[in-house]
DNA sequence: GTTAAAAGTTAACCTTTGTTAATTTTTAAA
DNA sequence: TTTAAAAATTAACAAAGGTTAACTTTTAAC
C-alpha cells in the first residue's frame, strides 16, 4: 500500500533530480543481499559506506566491558543505515551492523557520495533532510531518557514504535531502552496489572 | 588563548567565504545582549531563530508533568543554539531556553538563512559540518544512557564537561544525566569512598 | 559583615533495577 | 511432530534510585 504523503515528501526533495543525475547517480551504487544473522558492518572496521534498506531489517550493537551485545537501534527498509561514528568522526566503528533479516541494500562510497554532492550542491537540500530527521529522531531519543522512568519510556516506545514492537524479541526492545530484559518482563507484568 | 587545531578547523570550513558573502551574511544577523537568568526562548513560541553564543552560556529546559524544570542541555561561547524543535520539525518549540549567564549572541532567522544558503550552495559543506557535529554529540550522549549506569555516566560526563561541571551547579548536572540532586550527591559520596 | 536564599548533603523509607539461576513458554529446526 | 534452542518469565537477594524532609554548607544580596 502506497503511503501517499511520504511519497509526497519524497517527491518534493527529488522533484529537481533529472533521469541523468539519477542514473548516475544510481551507477555510483551497488546492491547487496544479507542473509539474517550476517554481519555487515564489524567493530574497528572503516566502514564509509552509507546504504539505503531496500529490504529487510539491521541491527546496530556494541559489545560492552562484559562482553555482552547492546543494541542500539535497528533501522528497517526505505531509511538509511551507516557507522555514524565512522563516517561522521572518520574513526574506526565502534559499531557492530548485522542484517536481523534477510535483507536487501545498496550501497554507496561515502567519498563517492561526497564527490557527487560537491558537483550537484543543488542536491544539498535534500541531504539536509536527512540529516535533520536523524538528528531530530536521535534528539527525542536522548530527550526520554532524561525525561521518562524505564516505565514510561517503554510505553512510549511502543506507542511510537509498534510494528518493530512486534517484528523484533523482547530482549532487544529492552537492550534499547537501557534496561534488562528482566526488568523489562516485570514492567510488562505492572502495566497488565495496573492498566 | 587560541585553540590552533580548533581555529584551523574553522578556516577550513570558511576559506571560500569571500568578504563581500561574508559582510552580507553578517547584515542579516542582530546582535543580542541577556542577563543572566532572562528567558530567551518560551516553550509554545514559533522560534525559528538560529544563534551565535558570542559570549555566555545559556541552558534549555524543558518543565516536566509534576511542574519541575527538566535540564536538557547547556551551549556555551562559540557554539549554537536553536530550539530544534521548532526549526527541525516546524513545530512551536517545546523547550524553553534561558540565558544562564550575562550573554551576547548573534541571531538570524532561518527563513533568511535558508535563503542565503539557496543562493550559495558553495557553503553548504560547513552547514553539514555543524549538523554532523551536533548529531555525533547527540547519538553519544544517546550512547551513554543505554550503556552506563548514573555513576559512569556521571564520571564520564564529568572527564567530557570539566569546565561545565565548574560553571553550573550539581543539580542541573544532575539533571542533565537523567537523576535526582539527591542521587548525584549520593554518587559523589560512593566515588569519594571508594576511589 | 550580616542575612537570606540557593545548593548540597543526609537519613528514612519505599520502589525499582540488576544479578543469578531456575522454570516456563515460544520459536525454529530437524 | 518431535526436539532443541531461544526467549520470556519468575523468584530471591543485593544494590541503587526516587521522594520527602531536615539539616548543613555555600553563595549572593544587602
Amino acid at each position: 500500500m502506497i503511503d501517499i504523503p511520504r511519497l509526497n515528501e519524497y517527491l518534493q526533495l527529488f522533484k529537481e533530480f533529472s533521469i541523468d543525475d539519477a542514473k548516475f547517480f544510481f551507477s555510483l551504487t551497488r546492491q547487496r543481499k544479507l542473509k539474517s544473522g550476517e554481519l555487515y558492518v564489524q567493530a574497528g572496521e572503516m566502514h564509509r559506506k552509507v546504504a539505503h534498506i531496500k529490504s529487510g531489517l539491521m541491527r546496530a550493537y556494541f559489545i560492552n566491558e562484559n562482553g555482552e551485545e547492546v543494541t542500539i537501534f535497528f533501522r528497517k527498509e526505505d531509511h538509511q543505515i551507516a557507522p555514524y561514528d565512522c563516517i561522521f568522526a572518520n574513526k574506526p566503528s565502534r559499531m557492530f551492523i548485522e542484517a536481523f533479516e534477510d535483507t536487501t541494500l545498496y550501497e554507496v562510497d561515502y567519498e563517492k557520495l561526497q564527490e557527487f554532492m560537491a558537483r550537484h550542491p543543488q542536491y544539498e537540500k535534500a541531504r539536509l533532510h536527512f540529516h535533520q530527521k536523524l538528528l531530530m529522531e536521535t534528539f527525542l531519543r536522548l530527550e526520554k531518557f532524561i525525561l521518562m522512568p524505564p516505565l514510561q519510556r517503554y510505553q512510549y516506545f511502543v506507542k511510537e514504535n509498534p510494528e518493530l514492537v512486534q517484528r523484533v524479541p523482547d530482549k532487544y526492545i529492552a537492550s534499547i531502552l537501557g534496561i534488562t530484559p528482566g526488568s523489562l518482563s516485570r514492567i510488562r507484568k505492572r502495566i497488565k496489572q495496573k492498566g
